[in-house]
DNA sequence: TTAAAATACGGAAACGTTTGCACACATTAT
DNA sequence: ATAATGTGTGCAAACGTTTCCGTATTTTAA
């Protein structure tokens, strides 16, 4: 990799110092507009490219966000990171992004190997195992600017950017009750997250207010491996006091739903109706039958914690990340499979 | 962002020289067990980590690699990057992960911005629009390592992975002609993609053995608009010489030829038989009809890229990446939607 | 006309590493 | 005994920027 033109010999080039054409490129007021075309002109011809870690070793800062996700294979996250990358690209940042897999074990190196300042900042959604945080507040404490979105650490004081969880598990299982709905089971990812708790508290208060009592063999929390879900579902579809409707606070749980619902007699939405936290609409149109959904605006999600993070990043002296939960509402969209029949 | 304890500080501490010090911490040769165990346990107490930018500057390297897709919302490439994960993160290297959106302009954009040495490598798929490679040989010119996958560019003499592209148009064909068809319709993303002409071509060539021609009216090209692909394969659904089969070479317009069908009268499999380059295997087969598929190995293709990389990154004296196409087999998988009626 | 201020630039330090070289001391060979 | 070798460590340069100073020249103010 033979690195291109450097400052010093553009410097020479230009019969300048290097101090000057630093100045000149960076716009400075020291310098004239003559000098300042000149260099400008020449950089281009030379095609000159700042080295980024000498500007960052003299910054003390590196230009790059670091986006730690438990999965890529989301449409969720997808999407919040393509909204994170539209913003930061606008500032000139780059994005290292990380997936923990849902392994809290390699959350931690991550967030470890990032406390030695190669990105300025962190924007993260937890695994589904993390409950020990320390990792995270060591972190914070140190000053890093940290943003949480949708699987947030409650105890950290920064800023976090969810959606109104408690009343999209309240609507979805109102809806649920008013479409016939008697016995509602409950899917989860792990009871530790904060979505699922928000999401589990509306859920009870729905059932409360329609004078229905939660059942424990109702719930059902995700476990990686997607056979092993299906067939949790698939027992407790057979069990005798079965469901007859279904909130899943994850995408996976209702893929999992369709699969064991296919392995019984058992019919969306006569024997059982669903309604789910779905990012992928395209997908959730075409289930069969299609599927009541509550839509996360992920985009906008990205685009929110990206723009907070450039305004401190960006401007001269801003304050610490305010500790506060931003909530941006989600969207129902009711399909086939929460029909009345 | 109070940065941590640097290593002259740390050999204050230890009534050390920082070249000792830096040394020990390296595992050099000329520093005596003794010392080395020192310092190692003074810098853990004192949790020193390296600033990455001064060791990018001094050494020239930055352990990242830049991985550039078309789109982020993809089994496929979710797969791929999380494919390369796996091993970089073996190897201590960062992912930065950019994605051009299809938009070749975005894609020159991105690749500029990597010439300054950011990242020891690219790995990267071309966007759909990408015909003027320019951007990618002068990259390559310069001796920056490159490696393709799936959209390749064949002209730039660099290591490629594609999947059997050719002998999988082939054999979906076949199987549709198989299965009865005699109108086949290939659906594309764009004419000039390298995966497009292989595919293409086995498309043809089962054809032609079948004693079957290609009628033009039958090939569609994928446009950004979900909502217009739709109405193209509506369109062609209703026309008088509408197909019997469709060979589909994305994804997306597999969603597409679904979400068509529903506005029509017709079944699948009964009056079209679909299979379709398809990588969302849980997908697959809850789609309803299930679809028939070929899935490539997408995390076998990113850690066959890494590997790669990492092999020529790691080691003192590699030769340039070898000018070669690697082939990793896909998979077909018939399920519901070309079983003959 | 002279002092003060503004303008335009250069020199050199600094950011935190790694590494070539020098060197002091101990060990071994002659 | 001296010379040659080996071992462990320190000094200082280098990577490519940015920026604090200093300074020479020009412009403005008195």
């Amino acid at each position: 990799m033979s690195t291109g033109v450097n400052l010093k010999e553009l410097a020479a080039e230009l019969k300048l110092s290097p101090s000057t054409v630093s100045r000149a490129l960076n716009d400075s007021y020291e310098i004239s507009e003559a000098t300042k075309k000149k260099v400008i002109s020449m950089a281009e011809k030379l095609n000159y490219q700042p080295n980024p870690f000498a500007r960052s070793l003299r910054e003390n800062k590196s230009k790059t966000i670091a986006v730690v996700i438990p999965e890529r294979m989301s449409s969720f996250f997808s999407k919040v990171v393509d909204g994170i990358e539209e913003i930061t690209q606008q500032h000139g940042y780059h994005l290292l992004v990380y997936s923990t897999h849902e392994d809290v074990d390699r959350e931690k190196k991550i967030v470890n190997l990032l406390m030695n300042g190669r990105a300025d900042a962190i924007i993260m959604s937890v695994s589904s195992q993390t409950s020990d945080i320390s990792h995270l507040t060591r972190l914070h404490e140190r000053g890093f600017p940290l943003v949480f979105f949708d699987r947030i650490c409650t105890d950290i004081p920064t800023t976090k950017f969810i959606t109104n969880d408690y009343e999209s598990g309240f609507e979805g299982t109102k809806h649920l009750i008013q479409q016939g709905c008697r016995k509602i089971a409950f899917l989860m990812l792990s009871k530790e997250l904060s979505i699922t708790k928000d999401r589990y508290r509306g859920y009870l208060d729905a059932l409360k207010q329609a004078g229905l009592s939660p059942e424990p063999q109702l719930n059902i929390t995700c476990c990686q491996e997607e056979e092993q879900n299906v067939e949790a579902i698939r027992q407790m579809l057979m069990s005798p006091d079965r469901p007859d409707g279904i909130l899943s606070s994850v995408e996976k749980l209702a893929l999992a739903t369709y699969h064991a619902i296919k392995r019984t007699d058992l019919k969306i939405p006569d024997d059982l109706k669903i309604i789910s936290f779905f990012s992928n609409l395209s997908i959730a149109s075409l289930l069969h039958p299609s599927l009541t959904t509550i839509t996360q605006p992920a985009f906008s999600i990205g685009e929110e914690c990206a723009k907070l993070l450039m305004k401190k990043l960006t401007k001269p002296r801003q304050p610490d990340l305010p500790n506060q939960i931003i909530t941006i509402p989600s969207k129902i969209t009711i399909r086939s499979s929460t029909i009345a029949v």
